[in-house]
DNA sequence: CGATATTTGATATACCCGATAACAATTATT
DNA sequence: AATAATTGTTATCGGGTATATCAAATATCG
């Protein structure tokens, strides 16, 4: 084994390795669905914020217009969601989950609340994860 | 504004975004030196380790060994590093800092601490500082 | 010893993400 | 009415990551 040196103590590149290590662990246990932390984080949002469009939810995921385009693709082919044309602006497109979106959606969250986030908790221990997740947050805004 | 919902209680997100920050913030610290953090960590295992050949400082960083090698590459280019001849097993390169190397790590090393990491702990306070490190450290390995 | 397997660095290649420029259609501005 | 800005889209580029393969060198084992 190698001597990591100052690298222990940089905290981004713990932060790197342990995103890595939750990402994988996310897609294991929602491998069944076939969602990716990304898309589970579009279907979220389209949930949680009906009428909106691409852009909007694109921006607040930090997902640039042009490459959220395939991203759509890929989940109304799935019948995930669909795009439906505005009435008020006829340039966007109105994101809507479909009955299929939202079915798996709830499957969805099941699996990360009960297996993904469950594993952390047990690992972290439950204050730990709360002061993880709000350390994360701070940040995510202010940094 | 739009609701992020489940969003924020993910950890997965908010690890994802505060690495982003994190190491945008560090490439700003660091752009004098035309450092990324990858090269950094390269650099930081070099000193700490000599003697080693590529397969075994790409293992400790996750770097599989064909992408190791054009990053050697540039790093040589620079006159950063240099390969070396092993004597005892003539078919691996044993990595060496060139004084050049040293010199611009030391450089580097001021600039991540009195600038990267002391922004870090002045956001998040040492003492949360100390204890976010420690709960990534756990992640990154026992996860 | 000699045949076979393994290891090391390297090349080629492919895929996914992220970023930029440009475009047509539509809407806003003036 | 003319011009500017916005929306979704395409094309494209670069970076990071993954696999297969190769020649050279070494290790293993009959």
């Amino acid at each position: 084994m190698l001597q990591l040196g100052e690298l222990s103590g940089l905290l981004g590149y713990s932060l790197k390795r342990a995103q890595l290590k939750v990402f994988e662990d996310f897609l294991r246990c929602v491998a069944p669905l076939q969602l990716t932390p990304a898309q589970f984080s579009v279907l979220l949002l389209l949930d949680k914020n009906p009428g909106r469009n691409q852009t909007e939810i694109a921006n607040t995921l930090g997902i640039l217009r042009p490459n959220f385009v395939a991203m759509l693709d890929a989940l109304e082919s799935r019948d995930l969601c669909a795009r439906m044309r505005s009435t008020n602006d006829r340039r966007s497109h109105i994101l809507v989950l479909t009955d299929r979106g939202r079915a798996v959606l709830a499957r969805a969250k099941k699996l990360v609340a009960n297996k993904h986030e469950a594993r952390l908790i047990e690992v972290l221990g439950p204050a730990n994860h709360a002061a993880l997740l709000e350390m994360l947050a701070k940040l995510a805004q202010e940094f």
